[in-house]
DNA sequence: GCCAACGTTGGC
DNA sequence: GCCAACGTTGGC
């Protein structure tokens, strides 16, 4: 089992979308990385767990957790002609794109980017790096059990 | 709005 | 295959 971390822009797909999903549920498509596509891809599997972090927004940080609940499978938006997400380059026999799907474990308090930064135990965490842009990170499973910690705490 | 980082594109 | 130009991300 691993851990992970899913950036979102709240205004595009918040926690509280998430939560009101059906069956709390949602495809992580849309992601057009192939770093990031290959951890879905390749290193992904039920159960999974991830953080659901929202970027690009007053207080970025993260707001919850999340499971992976179904492996990869093509990503339908890149053959939607109408879809922002749309790929010319792909098509049904050679997919370019994949997504999982995940479902919402719980919503957390709102642990933002700037107490992330405070724990040194935390330092090396993808997230913290300048000029991090990868929408899908590994945590590490001794961050992963630090920041349930600071979130129990 | 600024700026750093970095992935992608395309000419050669 | 190199590399400059460009676009995007995302914290501040």
């Amino acid at each position: 089992m691993r851990y992970w971390l899913f950036k979102s822009e709240p205004n595009k797909f918040s926690i509280d979308d998430l939560a009101a999903s059906s069956d709390q549920t949602t495809a992580w498509d849309g992601v057009r990385n192939y770093q990031a596509r290959n951890f879905m891809w390749k290193q992904m599997n039920i159960g999974d767990q991830a953080f659901f972090y929202h970027s690009c927004c007053p207080q970025p940080g993260i707001t919850g957790m999340a499971e992976v609940t179904r492996p990869a499978y093509p990503d339908a938006t890149q053959f939607d002609s109408k879809s922002r997400y749309h790929d010319p380059k792909a098509n049904l026999e050679n997919p370019r794109w994949f997504n999982v799907e995940i479902t919402l474990i719980q919503k957390t308090r709102l642990l933002t980017i700037k107490e992330l930064r405070q724990y040194p135990e935390l330092k090396r965490m993808r997230i913290l790096q300048p000029g991090n842009r990868l929408s899908i990170t590994p945590v590490d499973p001794d961050e992963w059990q630090f920041i349930l910690r600071i979130l129990k705490a």
